[in-house]
DNA sequence: TCGCTTCGTCGAAACGCTTGCGCAAACGTT
DNA sequence: AACGTTTGCGCAAGCGTTTCGACGAAGCGA
């Protein structure tokens, strides 16, 4: 492949010269500068960014930890990263960290390998696990996504306790004093953030929380539909159900229809999480919408900024979720439209 | 950041002899061995994979050029092939290429720049277009996945003519003779595999073809909306319908559904792509299900074999589809089972 | 004419690694 | 004792860039 030495050569000029006209670093006579991109052109140059980024020590690339990448929310987020980066002149690593802590670790190691400017992480965990220590440790710029912590560090998300929040209550107001909370993912800060939104519209609705309305954690589809058929199961079930993540949703759509309930006649039901086909499904689904094109794109300007400036303030970003209500809820007005 | 000249020096060795502990590349005396590797340790080296990569002209790294990654099908695919990836060593680049053939190119010639060991590409157009050439031209490792090209390389999808023709076939096999398809994204190869299948299911049933029973394709589930209901304006309207991909699927239900028509009961329909949650949609979508996890680890394997021999024989793989039959086409059987 | 800028260019030293070549010591063989 | 062979390691070139310092030519005022 082609190099710049042999450009040099077939221009008639030195190496540093041809440097500079390929990256405008310095002033060169018209003509050179012509006969530069002549040589270019006919042999078909292109600069070895390995080269040039070991020599920069900067690749212009980041990399993406995140876990899940296949549910329709997060792909919405790596797409909007990418997109950004892509304007930014930024290429993305892309890294599953399979929701391990050990895994993500790894991950960002190897992304550290490969030098990347930053890295953008959404940290499984309850607490800022290792992946995040090394991070600050090394001194890599790194915004976190999604999950958001505790810490003095960049970070973009929404406001998961408001939303659910926002959520419950309009479950309340449609009469409903007996509603059944199922659970996301274990160990995630939005999960307890949203958990703590929906203790707080019951708070301020005057209702008293009961600890057996609300599911264990659940991981996948199948386990949330186990834990709702659990709380179906119950003396005294629940007449709504509000579930923690989009998996949640679907799992509790799954054993409401096992057991032939019908949304929301026998059951209203509303969830997080909206995605694009969400309006096809029956019943037609009342979720909090989030922001994931802005998330994404927030994420990678944040970042970019900090690589810019290493010492500059850390800032968090809570976007706000939508509500957007169809008919699972029991809101009927809502389904002759769209 | 340490180097391998740090650890050199605090192991009092050669730079070379910490280059081939690490590497493993020659017998070294355990000793020394030991003393490396402690060095290594406590100074926290990793080998900066720039240099190494500039050195051994690999990176093991590739591209995934590829667009609507927010599509699910899609997103399947790429998950698939960063598990693959991850699993072989190699990292992978993100790039999206918006489904317009400069964009496909610019991104390739991007990847090239990174010097990638090679690139897996889902190219638009219905002929190979200037990306692929390049591809050729420069001979860089490359597969294609989903669209695939009357052309002597590697290339991983799935018997879309076949596929087509199965789900058609069933549709007529439930007493339909008229039977609409409405296309999907306008030129693609898979576009003309499945229309090719639907008119071959005709044609063995002795079926007429009717062009005005098929769309023009369209890109977006708006569009596709719109087409349908074109559709149902016919002298003749169709009694059933095939989609030729999610997004089609997804539009023809909206236009079904804004036309207050009942599926199956007044319009039979099914499509492509199945995905998590099309369990859950009303009606229950058949669907022609591909296999987006194998799809994207035979791409990936593929990948590596052609960059360890550029000289191999080309291979395309034709991977197997499944009919789900779910209630959307008529199926009442498949109703009561899960 | 002489010194002083300014302009345009070049040479060469890094960047951090891999690897071919070669050397010295230790060993085994006649 | 003399000679190969093995074992273990170091030297240095080179991968393709960027960039600093320097240098000759040209232009200028004195």
């Amino acid at each position: 492949m082609a190099t710049i030495v042999d450009v040099a050569r077939r221009a008639g000029v030195s190496v540093s010269t041809v440097s500079h006209v390929v990256n405008g670093t310095r002033h060169v006579n018209p003509e050179t500068q012509k006969s530069v991109e002549a040589a270019i052109a006919e042999i078909g140059y292109m600069a070895n960014s390995l080269a040039r980024a070991l020599k920069r020590a900067s690749t212009d690339s980041v990399g993406i930890a995140i876990s899940a990448m296949t549910n329709p929310y997060f792909s919405d987020i790596i797409c909007a990263i990418e997109t950004e980066c892509a304007r930014l002149g930024l290429m993305v690593f892309l890294c599953d960290t399979q929701d391990d802590p050990v895994q993500e670790l790894k991950v960002v190691q190897a992304l550290r390998q490969r030098r990347v400017d930053g890295i953008i992480l959404a940290s499984s965990g309850e607490r800022d696990g290792p992946a995040i220590a090394y991070l600050r440790d090394q001194k890599i710029p790194f915004v976190l996504v999604d999950r958001l912590f505790a810490l003095p560090c960049d970070q973009v998300g929404v406001d998961n306790k408001g939303a659910m929040q926002g959520l419950v209550a309009h479950l309340i107001e449609h009469g409903h004093s007996r509603i059944g909370y199922v659970r996301g993912q274990p160990g995630f800060s939005t999960g307890m953030e949203r958990l703590a939104g929906y203790r707080a519209a019951l708070k301020s609705a005057g209702l008293a929380f009961d600890a057996a309305l609300v599911t264990p954690p659940s991981s996948r589809t199948e386990a949330a539909a186990a834990a709702t058929a659990a709380l179906l199961r119950l003396e005294r079930p629940p007449t709504a159900i509000a579930a923690g993540n989009n998996m949640a949703l679907i799992g509790a759509m799954h054993a409401l229809r096992e057991k032939g309930l019908s949304v929301p006649g026998d059951m209203a039901l509303a969830g997080f999480d909206d995605f694009e086909w969400a309006d096809y499904f029956e019943p037609r689904l009342t979720v909090v919408a989030q922001p994931c094109e802005a998330i994404g794109r927030e994420a990678a300007a944040l970042l970019v900024e900090r690589i810019r400036d290493m010492h500059g303030q850390p800032r968090t970003i809570r976007l706000k979720t939508k509500l957007i209500l169809r008919t699972s809820c029991g809101c009927e007005a809502a389904a002759s439209g769209k």
